[in-house]
DNA sequence: TTACGTGCAAATCTTTTGCAAAGCA
DNA sequence: TGCTTTGCAAAAGATTTGCACGTAA
């Protein structure tokens, strides 16, 4: 918890308070996880806080990652039906979800990117934001 | 409603039913439309069931829909916080949603297509299925 | 006939909201 | 102090389930 974690929320312009701190600290930290453990769900996040004897309630963890969300610092992503956050970091990047074993990869592709930026261009729109998840299986298994 | 409309629902082993025929032609008939018309939720359909005279209980709705996603009759989209369902035609297509007027316009590229089974491929897998919304809006809009 | 399907009511799950008390600036 | 945040409880929205009755094959 060094003190420049804060600058990034006292930015936003909100109040820096212990729950605020908190819920970014676990999204930075798990941020730094390898593999997909830096995608937390609301009540994962919840979870967390009282595993560490925090004890901030669930509507306060929405609250709190519907601001940082909106103030660019966290990103929301659905998977299927299931809601996770993650830390905005500066990359931008897309999803893969294993559908045998649940597993998420990252991955980024720039002529992906560019390509779809030309599209909208091409129907007459400017992209602001998308969202691709692969839905993949081992190539040996079964 | 012709009869051949129920030939496929007859393909999935389901028992031919009121409810099963109705929310089928509904969709079928729906897929004709222009635009976004053809993505439906659960409700609107069940409303729409209404509107016609047919009483199915929104749990039936329910029912029945994930029943046709399963045979793979009707397709589950999740376009951000929404889910619609829309009839599974022979061309894949992916969707962009204009995030002022909320329209939905569909498109389809191939070089994406083919870029997505390499980057699976790459990673070791095979790709099953995906998503991709774009968010956009207006160029001259803003 | 008989297993499958449906309606109803109620349960679940996730997320949001109203309001009084507490906390940051 | 004064306005923002939080906790609690309850509400809301979407989807699912249990069970008795109804119906296609």
């Amino acid at each position: 918890m060094p003190a420049q974690d804060n600058a990034a929320l006292r930015r936003t312009g909100l109040r820096i308070t212990l729950p605020r701190i908190k819920i970014y600290n676990i999204l930075v930290d798990k941020s730094k996880k390898k593999g997909d453990e830096h995608h937390l769900s609301a009540e994962q996040i919840y979870l967390y806080l009282h595993e560490t004897g925090e004890n901030v309630s669930l509507p306060t963890v929405y609250r709190v990652l519907t601001q940082l969300v909106s103030a660019g610092l966290v990103m929301r992503h659905r998977f299927d039906g299931r809601t996770v956050y993650e830390l905005a970091t500066k990359e931008h990047h897309d999803h893969m979800l294993c559908i045998e074993s649940g597993k998420v990869i990252e991955f980024r592709d720039d002529l992906i990117e560019e390509l779809q930026k030309n599209i909208a261009q091409k129907h007459g729109y400017q992209l602001i934001d998308h969202e691709l998840v692969l839905y993949v299986k081992p190539v040996k298994g079964k």
